[in-house]
RNA sequence: GCCGCGUUCGUCUAGUGGCCUAGGACACUUGGUUUUCAUCCAAGGAAUCAGGGGUUCGACUCCCCUACGCGGUACCA
């Protein structure tokens, strides 16, 4: 293999919502790959099918790959040298090639109707074969001239030969074997003009310089085509890497039906971008020391391709929960209340110096962004349990009594008083909770209570008084 | 069906022939700290290394078979 500064690339087809939190995992390692050897991270849509495009795909794909801070050196947002970065932008290209592939006798044209391929499968099926093509253009079709004229539809099909054995390299897996036999003649230019995934792939990897293919394993009974593909037109071969499957907890192949699979929902969900990235890079790799948590320049620098695990893990929420409570406790109180902030803009309704205040309070008891509306409704006059019994009532009334008289209002006083009650009346904390936040659990109450202010805890207690 | 790729605690994993009576993390249980809840600390249970054959003085590690899982088998990517 010459010496060749790398470039690495992930190229989604907008056929979705968003980016699949999978093609995100994929594209933190390409992205790693091309960092930790200076080289470049390309970003490539290929947007060939033109029956499942979604509107607006792309512009969100991009979008979420941003807020991950999964960055690129060249795509079709930001161009680059090597051209247009959408494959419908480059369709003239890959007709050139496939032309070239049957003037080589690689690719033949082909005419058969779908009622033809269909019929034949369904045979195929029946007779318990192979489903594949069987080659009837190449073999029977000699007017080919005069029917193109005639403007009738084609398709171009790669020409395998039989009997062969493609091998390569997989850095992740090793060595894998694939028989010719097990290949389709696989269409390569579609009746509508657009090339399938299969030439369009190994026409922009190779003019786009990419020296490492790194994609997701269910990508591996094709790569023989591709490589035939690279053999026929004389190009070297790139490097290949074939990434395991994220999995549900049934060990299926990652879905929606069984987990959120789109990758903004988790940033929707107070996820920190940074701990998926974290978690992804431990989802099939580990850390030489075994460390759990580490930033990405960390992962960049101590990443090899060659040691993630060919295995499918699965895809476990609860251990990104975790990773994600840590991170946030690691924060600084000024980080933190930035993070807070953009997620909760009501955050601002609250004035800084109380939301500075509450920071420390939150820090260990905050599991995703989320949380900190859940933890904070007193802040906001928002209470859970709405209705109290008699006895609360009657605390409720003393604490104002109480609470009234302290000159100096700090959690000690505070909760002075409250352990006073707590003892007259042979409670605990969990009341005390409730009659102030409507809820039994939360942030420490005489802290809380400190930082709301007298006047406005009291205000709350003859509220419920009221109830 | 056929082809390919996999298989270590519930989960993520360490392990590249002797350091493994298998280590760590999450989760779980128990105890400590504590003003609820968390955090933090400590302890504990949890894998006959999918099963069976080899190779070897010795196998979680190498080879073969079986089982199981996943992927592919499109004018989808």
């Amino acid at each position: 293999m010459p010496l060749r500064s790398v470039r690495t690339r992930i190229a989604p087809s907008p056929t979705g919502e968003d980016i699949h939190i999978g093609t995100l995992q994929t594209a933190l390692i390409n992205m790693a790959v091309a960092r930790k050897n200076k080289g470049k991270f390309i970003i490539r849509i290929e947007d060939t099918d033109r029956v499942r495009l979604v509107e607006g795909a792309e512009k969100k794909y991009l979008q979420t790959l941003k807020s991950y801070n999964i960055t690129h050196d060249e795509g079709p947002d930001i161009g680059g040298k090597y051209g247009l970065y959408r494959q419908s932008e480059r369709l003239e290209l890959y007709k050139k090639h496939a032309l070239e592939l049957i003037k080589k006798r690689v690719a033949y044209y082909c005419f058969c109707s779908m009622e033809r391929l269909v019929e034949l499968r369904e045979k195929q099926i029946k007779e318990k074969m192979h489903t594949r093509y069987d080659k009837h253009c190449l073999l029977h079709v000699k007017d080919v001239e005069e029917r193109i004229n005639r403007n009738e539809s084609y398709v171009i099909r790669l020409n395998v030969v039989p009997d062969k054995k493609i091998v390569f390299d997989d850095l992740i897996r090793g060595q894998i074997t694939i028989a010719s036999n097990e290949i389709d003649d696989q269409v390569l230019l579609k009746s509508d003009g657009f090339p399938t995934y299969h030439l369009a792939v190994v026409v922009d990897d190779h003019y786009m310089e990419i020296t490492h293919i790194i994609r997701g394993e269910e990508w591996i009974s094709s790569t023989p085509k591709h490589i035939l593909l690279y053999e026929a037109f004389g190009w070297d071969l790139p490097l290949f890497a074939h990434t395991p499957l994220l999995r549900n907890p049934d060990k299926s192949k990652l879905s929606k039906r069984k987990n959120p699979v789109w990758a903004s929902w988790y940033i929707k969900e107070g996820f920190l971008p940074e701990v998926m990235l974290n978690f992804l890079a431990l989802l099939g790799w580990s850390h030489p020391e075994e460390k759990e948590i580490f930033p990405l320049d960390e992962f960049i620098d101590l990443f090899k391709l060659e040691e993630i695990k060919p295995v499918g893990p699965i895809f476990d929420l609860v251990k990104l929960k975790w990773m994600n409570q840590q991170y946030i406790q690691n924060k600084s109180d000024e980080d933190l209340k930035k993070l807070i902030i953009d997620f909760s803009p009501d955050a601002k309704n609250i004035p800084d110096q109380t939301l500075s205040k509450l920071m420390p309070l939150l820090k260990s008891r905050m599991e995703t962004l989320v949380d900190f509306a859940k933890l904070t409704g007193i802040f906001f006059d928002k209470f859970g349990e709405q209705s109290f019994n008699q006895e609360e009532k009657d605390i409720a009334s003393s604490l104002v009594n109480d609470l009234s008289k302290i000159k100096d209002w700090k959690n000690d006083t505070i909760f002075n008083i409250i352990k006073a009650s707590m003892v007259l009346n042979k409670l605990k904390m969990p009341v005390f909770y409730k009659i102030f936040t409507g809820e039994t659990r939360g942030l420490p109450l005489p802290e809380t209570l400190e930082i709301l202010g007298q006047e406005k805890s009291i205000k709350r207690l003859k509220e419920v008084l009221g109830k």
